[in-house]
DNA sequence: GTAAATGCAAATTGTTTGCTTACTG
DNA sequence: CAGTAAGCAAACAATTTGCATTTAC
């Protein structure tokens, strides 16, 4: 794996971000700054820093390949009615979690794991006592 | 909901099988028997059975989605060389494992979890001591 | 100077949708 | 019969690929 600049920018911006964007998520992003990087070299950077194990490609539920610029095992939540995925921590029992994860990680010799809970965010919940369920589903216009 | 033939055969068919298939999979499964059965109604049906949590949309890192007739949580294993996906069943701390989920699910409102593990299964591990990495890479051609 | 990476566009793949016809209750 | 669902094909969206050019070592 050369060096070269639009990876460094990749994952820079990815990095930068606590969400977990999408490849054109990305490259709109980074578009601003850079006019002529083309969408299919952010989805073979994503690829290939996936692959290498600097970032990590999301198991979701989701029609989208969602990415993390923090490579450590942790937690996502994905949203019922929203459709963004959040990180989890600092929620309860995540020291209980985390040290029963390492232990199956070592007994079975895998060497990742990928949590995704499934429920409403709170932000979701909060509107859903102002106006119940105006529109039908949520969808994943907005990855999180 | 109505009662359908189709969904039926859909349903009865994933729950038939241990593995996790993809739509097509199903669809070529199923066709045998059904000749007319289209690709676009197993979709429609798969979708429609996982929003009504008969059965598990799974949450992968892979290119395609993929189902699981058993809607109750556990745990699957992705396969790092053949991308198969593996129920984990009575693996060590299982139980310990549940539990801690439990208490996090009762704590979070969430109503499900996905875990996925990520590491090179059994069988790709024996064929690697025989013949190491012919291939560079197993690609996900085979769903598990 | 050779291998790797880019940009662009075209191709491919997976999934969804529109519409007409056929079931189900 | 009124509402759902199916079949089929066309549309769509996301991702990958081929190829000519550029960049990194």
């Amino acid at each position: 794996m050369n060096h070269s600049t639009q990876r460094d920018a990749i994952l820079a911006e990815l990095r930068s971000l606590t969400c977990h964007p999408t490849a054109d998520e990305l490259h709109a992003r980074l578009r601003n700054r850079m006019p002529r990087l083309s969408l299919g070299t952010v989805y073979r950077n994503l690829e290939l820093l996936a692959e290498h194990r600097v970032i990590l490609k999301l198991a979701t539920a989701g029609s989208q390949k969602r990415f993390d610029g923090n490579a450590d095992p942790h937690h996502h939540m994905r949203c019922d009615s929203c459709g963004r995925i959040r990180d989890m921590h600092g929620m309860p029992h995540d020291g209980e979690l985390e040290a029963v994860l390492v232990k199956i990680l070592a007994s079975t010799g895998c060497h990742a794991y990928q949590l995704e809970l499934a429920g409403v965010c709170d932000e979701c919940r909060g509107k859903a006592v102002q106006r119940t369920n105006r529109t039908k589903r949520g969808g994943e216009k907005n990855g999180g």
